[in-house]
DNA sequence: GTCTATAATTTGATAGAC
DNA sequence: GTCTATCAAATTATAGAC
């Protein structure tokens, strides 16, 4: 029985995803990715017919899955800081799981030699994820200025993409729960 | 005149710093080096065997220098606050200038692809930086478990690095800044 | 120490049969 | 949609003249 076409171009981006994430845009080829897959580099230029076609592909199905399981901000049955912890529990999951960084944190590394249209991807990464910490960060201070809301929530996505780094390379996934816990008094106070 | 052969070694793992400080590892190639520095490939595989033998000792020269830069952290003529500073400015200093990020944030997010020499470099950036916060933060609390002094001096480090990352991928430098500002709140609690 | 020349391999990408 | 076959270019690296 044959795999559907979808199938093959689903896969396709998984094994972009997974390879870009150990040695970011440079560091993988179609023919690495063929293997992957099963099938021949030809027919995943049929997919996508540039690197940077499947880059920017793999990026947005990045980005689509984490703002996913993120949810709505100011879904009233959840809590502010439930949603903290299932923040922080995202950028954990693949470090315990496979000491695996954040696609978009590799990317973001290489931003100056990458292509327009994948650094654009990219950045929505970012600006989607402070636009999510800012509405909950809303519901925990009220009060407090959009400038300083801005500045914690960027904060948030920065110290958690640098704990990941940092586990990364020391192989030590204990940096990113001493990070962790400090970034706690940031977002409470 | 010809210049001294030191100098062309010197100037090449100059160059080798400059590109994977934009691209990684992955993201430079022996004859762009010796465009940039004005010989030819042959000439840079003279000086360096391997890719791996130019990128390792990159990586060296930037800890060095880096190291160098820090100084004593028990100097007794400088106050651990001054020393904190110091440390902050100088992960500010190549952003604001060139939007440059760190040698090894870079290779650290490339590190599942990396040789393995080139790999164990950057660690050691990673371990003499926690080694000189530990000392600068000792001083400034002395009865603080050495779990806790551990553990603040790689958020400091990992905090700034995921600022340099974000600041870098948005070309936004006030990001660095706004994450600076709260980094504070945490080496003075 | 730098060069020319080149080997050996890999790269992104395309043409065209099935 | 997948394949074989291939191209043109780029890659790391080496041999040997000067």
């Amino acid at each position: 029985m044959m795999a559907k076409a979808t199938d093959t171009a689903e896969r396709i981006v998984a094994a972009a995803e997974r390879r870009m994430r150990d040695g970011g845009f440079h560091g993988f080829s179609f023919r690495e990715i063929a293997a992957d897959v099963g099938v021949k580099s030809a027919s995943v230029h049929h997919h996508f017919a540039t690197k940077q076609d499947l880059a920017a592909a793999a990026v947005r199905r990045y980005v689509d899955r984490h703002m996913s399981a993120l949810g709505d901000p100011d879904d009233p049955g959840r809590t502010p800081d439930e949603l903290i912890v299932l923040y922080i529990d995202l950028f954990r999951h693949d470090l315990v799981k496979d000491c695996q960084m954040c696609l978009c944190g590799v990317l973001a590394s290489e931003a100056a030699a990458l292509d327009s249209a994948v650094a654009r991807e990219v950045r929505v990464f970012f600006d989607r994820n402070r636009a999510w910490l800012e509405a909950v960060l809303k519901r925990v201070m009220p009060n407090a200025r959009p400038g300083e809301i801005r500045g914690k929530a960027l904060t948030a996505t920065a110290t958690l993409e640098g704990a990941l780094l940092t586990a990364h390379c020391l192989g030590e996934t204990e940096v990113f729960e001493s990070v962790v816990v400090e970034l706690a008094k940031i977002l409470s106070g």
